[in-house]
DNA sequence: GTAAAATGTGCAATCGATTGCATATTAAGA
DNA sequence: TCTTAATATGCAATCGATTGCACATTTTAC
């Protein structure tokens, strides 16, 4: 059970001070090199190991970041997770992971906690239920960074990394559009979040500037899971006039169609093309394979990150807190299950 | 920028001391029903909000847990991190996510870095490279508790929670068996972590228990992605007999075989059937659907959760590092990809 | 009514690292 | 040689919360 050895232990061993040593181990230029040698020493010698907290304290910054996710385990979470946890690490900087699971309390609380962890800042995706925020305003009141991911909001002035939704789908139904299909559905959600609001408002803008029609009934809210997804499907084969496209706002929604479609023997594209959101890793594996739209999950952890860090360092100087959108381009990833201009006449 | 406040500022606010404000705070007993209400109504009104940090410079208690995985986003890790987290959060506890990227110095750093952020303990999976346990020993002796998970060793004294790989592999072979196949190849890695090797004697086991003879010409190795699942699967086509089934010990691997499989026009399960292992989201989204080993992912982050924080709780009164393994028994989910039985005759 | 026990607070040290302000030593300059 | 400027360390306070011990006040017991 080695008792910790702490800086003290080192200067008594050395016959120096505490500050010395810390000094030393600090690269404070105003320390000889032999005692800054002789510490180094001594330190290995010893076995010493900073105490992080103790210097928190004292500095007050303690080098975490809390991170706050609906959810760990979500493909598109995990991946931007892993894209903070890599720029962090960069900077010797650790993160706090924790999950809202889209209850506005937990969100709360979490928050709370972690201003009590005194992290150094938070980067935090919004939860589904949360429409005041004056949880993240607090923190932002004790002088603590935000940085906004994915599901964010206008009501914080607060710099926010997401992806352009509308562009993704507008790009995703006019590529629907380019290959021959008429009468595209739409699977949407009937919470209005901004990321579900702009998807909608790309597929229609989309539709409008390609002259196809807009109609009412090919717009379904559900809460966009597989099972959601087939109800969905059922529904639209209901129609006095089937679609011959659809554009979910999810893959797990665009995937409930694609069973459906197929148990119906419906072709895929060639009767109904199928168009995701998301570019879960199931997509590429699925017969056929699907067309969707990638947020670039690992590069928005990324950028995210940065702009964390990028903020962190620069606000030291500046007083104010700045508010900046960096929107990242989705990119469509058009594969099988869109593909019908390669199959002219094949059915 | 509310400037923080503290128990001092309660105290004088008070007048009384911070001794007092901290019993109260604390629900100590020897503090009058009168004061501990001042105290909170003050708190309240003050806005105070606890310093965890000089809290866990006092107690050498931090209430956060290291948690290293080799990345974050892999499916089974990002599930295993959901239930670990579900299960602190209830504790009060906080995780901090750090990823090894199976690199062996990296780990070495990572788990030096968690010591000096004074975790109260370190929940881990260990890299594919890692040999040595040293760094691991280290954090032991210095009283930081263990827990592994999924990827354990026997060369350290610490508690495990794994799945039974050879229980998994065992099923899933007998199962093919069962189903009519009499070659069946296994897809295995090189890496010999004991997950593999177990996986590897399961499928030894399975064919001997059933005289099935082994052909080391139908055991590949590879690491088990999906490109090398196709190159296995084309070095198998090869073959003078080709196998009428395989046991792959990864789900990719399978897929990689399924993909060439389609492209020859090979039928699945009636010419060669297919078993995977994890359980990946995707797998019930492929065309066939995947049969696979279900890894139990979410349970075993409650599980090692749980077994964790029990550790953590009596190891104040015992002293001795006990050593035990958990093992959760993996679900073989039956999916078309196997499923000849049902299929008698039809091709 | 007085000793003993119970109750409620305060004092001061502690956790370990950091840092402004001396102070001591040495080197440089006149 | 003596002053001035570097250079290298030490002193002591600080970050905020916790806690053993001491002390004062009340309550209980006989």
């Amino acid at each position: 059970m080695a008792t910790k050895t702490t800086i003290h232990d080192i200067a008594s061993f050395l016959n120096i001070t505490a500050s010395t040593v810390s000094r030393a181990l600090n690269n404070n230029p105003r320390i000889s090199e032999n005692t800054r040698k002789a510490v180094l020493k001594a330190a290995k010698q010893l076995n010493y190991q900073p105490n992080n907290i103790a210097a928190a304290l004292r500095n007050g910054k303690s080098n975490l970041i809390g991170v706050i996710v609906p959810t760990a385990d979500r493909a598109f979470f995990a991946s931007v997770v892993r894209g903070i946890e890599e720029v962090a690490n960069e900077l010797d900087y650790k993160i706090i992971i924790c999950q809202s699971y889209d209850d506005y309390n937990k969100e709360i609380q979490t928050v709370e906690a972690l201003a009590n962890a005194r992290v150094d800042g938070v980067i935090a995706s919004i939860g589904k239920e949360t429409l005041n925020f004056e949880h993240y305003n607090a923190l932002l009141n004790k002088g603590i960074p935000i940085v906004l991911f994915d599901r964010t909001t206008d009501q914080l002035a607060v710099n926010q990394v997401m992806i352009d939704d509308y562009e993704g789908a507008y790009e995703a139904v006019s590529h629907l559009i380019s290959e021959g299909c008429k009468r595209i559905a739409h699977f949407t959600s009937p919470i209005k979040i901004s990321i579900y609001k702009e998807r909608l408002r790309g597929y229609t803008d989309a539709l409008k500037d390609h002259g196809v029609p807009f109609d009412q009934d090919l717009v379904l809210e559900s809460n966009l899971q597989l099972e959601d997804g087939r109800q969905s499907m059922l529904q639209l084969l209901e129609l006095r006039e089937i679609p011959d496209a659809i554009f979910s706002a999810s893959d797990y929604g665009a995937m409930g169609a694609m069973q459906v479609l197929k148990e119906k023997n419906i072709k895929i594209p060639q009767q109904v093309a199928l168009v995701g959101f998301a570019n879960e890793p199931f997509t590429s594996f699925t017969d056929p394979t699907l067309t969707t739209v990638d947020q670039l999950s690992l590069t928005m952890g990324h950028v995210t990150g940065k702009l964390f860090f990028d903020q962190l360092n620069s606000q030291d100087k500046n007083g104010p807190q700045r508010m900046q959108k960096t929107i990242l381009k989705p990119k469509l990833i058009v594969r099988q299950s869109s593909l019908r201009s390669s199959l002219e006449g094949s059915y």
